[in-house]
DNA sequence: CTGACTGCAAAATCTTTGCAAAGAC
DNA sequence: GTCTTTGCAAAGATTTTGCAGTCAG
């Protein structure tokens, strides 16, 4: 796993090779994702950094701007629950696809190399220049099947 | 394929059987979507409601009722995109997963066995009693490819 | 200094809701 | 007749934008 600070480096070497400057906002930002390895949306991250950071002010539309920026560079990566908006995560680790759990709407992570495998024969077979994909199983975690009644 | 008639039929035997009512706007919504095998954002079915149905109005309200009236009884299914809202299709064909291209937005289908057998298994490791899964491949069509500088 | 960035508030989307009138059964 | 549904417009929720002031380089 990357370091924090190797992390920082890149970000900035980001910025400066795209005319961009490097603000506490964005570090923050940056920082906060680093430090918790969850999915969040836009909304939480404010939320949590104003209760982090109690003194600073950092706009929701800030954070916006920064999430986009991030994810187009490449930073980041989101996955989306329908009309209810993003989730926004480090994109530091190995790409990985998503459990969700619709009761208790917790994330679980998985990697299967079949499935990334036939992805591939597929995209070829419809001769599709593959950028991206998205995988997502939709149920009920194991705990929350216990207390199910 | 199912008939258009037997649709009808299961659609109004499923709206008795939960008291509900069956309406003109509710038929139309459904035989647009059985006429049309395509992938439509609210908006769009609202649109080409009020194109094919000068004289008929459908508020956009009851699009946006009837939708997910349709989608919880499983009659249709939804594609999501982000934060730019859900798409709509008739669910009677056999389950597939998509193709996104993100220069043209064409969809496209396809259904892989070795896929889903995988996904079951995943499930299965995580003790996720999976009750949906969504695929998407992002990417550039064959169409688009070709138009690329 | 210069141009990018920020916070704010306003605007733009997209979706849902309250309500009185209309319609299904 | 009763109870659901509809259209409308208003309200919500989420995301984007315009702008004047601020800050990084």
């Amino acid at each position: 796993m990357i370091s924090y600070n190797k992390l920082l480096e890149n970000f900035k070497y980001l910025l400066k090779e795209n005319g961009l400057k490097f603000t506490s906002q964005r570090e923050l930002i940056l920082k906060f994702l680093y430090e918790h390895d969850e999915h969040f949306t836009p909304e939480e991250i404010n939320d949590r950094l104003k209760h982090i950071y109690p003194n600073i002010t950092i706009g929701i539309a800030t954070i916006y701007r920064t999430l986009t920026l991030l994810e187009d560079a490449g930073v980041i990566t989101s996955i989306s629950f329908g009309a209810q908006g993003k989730r926004y995560e480090l994109g530091l680790k190995k790409h990985h696809d998503h459990l969700v759990c619709i009761k208790c709407g917790k994330i679980f992570e998985f990697f299967d190399e079949i499935i990334e495998e036939r992805q591939k024969v597929i995209a070829q077979k419809f001769q599709f220049k593959m950028t991206d994909h998205s995988m997502k199983l939709i149920g009920i975690c194991s705990e929350c099947q216990k207390s199910e009644s």
